[in-house]
DNA sequence: GCCAACGTTGGC
DNA sequence: GCCAACGTTGGC
């Protein structure tokens, strides 16, 4: 497989969490209704992988995540120019990475959650995301 | 629960 | 095409 981009996403953790994405094996990722964003989704192919943000209540990237398909139009949105992937879970942080330590981390200075807090969806460089792995003691299943 | 940041909308 | 108003998000 070509060599995948790494994005970050976010969700509510009342709304979807990690856990749940582990528990279901896939999901629609929907909902989005940013243009940005939107563009970042469709610029996502199979096999890429996501850091995945829980905002509000935890504050943290609680895992990983991968995407499943090529992206096509939300379906919660059927009228609407959207668009939606399917994502798989691929593997939990053994460690959250709180918002507070990238904030404290010198070298994540230019992650998008730093950046542009509320980009749903944003590119995040090969760099940051293998340091946001390490920061949360976690390798990427072989 | 408050408020700052920021994207989107709509009037001109 | 600009910009003010508005709504939403998300950290604190």
């Amino acid at each position: 497989m070509a060599k995948p981009k790494y994005w970050l996403i976010k969700s509510e953790p009342s709304v979807y969490a990690y856990a749940q994405l582990a528990q279901d094996g896939k999901t629609e990722w929907t909902g989005v209704r940013n243009f940005e964003a939107r563009n970042n989704i469709r610029a996502m192919k199979p096999g890429d992988l996501c850091l995945y943000y829980h905002s509000n209540e935890d504050k943290a990237v609680v895992g990983v995540a991968q995407v499943l398909t090529p992206p096509g139009p939300d379906s919660t949105a059927p009228d609407e120019d959207w668009a939606a992937t399917f994502m798989g879970p691929v593997t939990a942080f053994t460690q959250p990475v709180a918002l507070a330590t990238i904030k404290a981390t010198a070298s994540l200075k230019d992650f998008p959650l730093v950046t542009r807090g509320r980009l749903s969806v944003a590119p995040v460089t090969a760099t940051h995301f293998k340091q946001v792995l390490k920061l949360g003691k976690t390798a990427l299943p072989a």
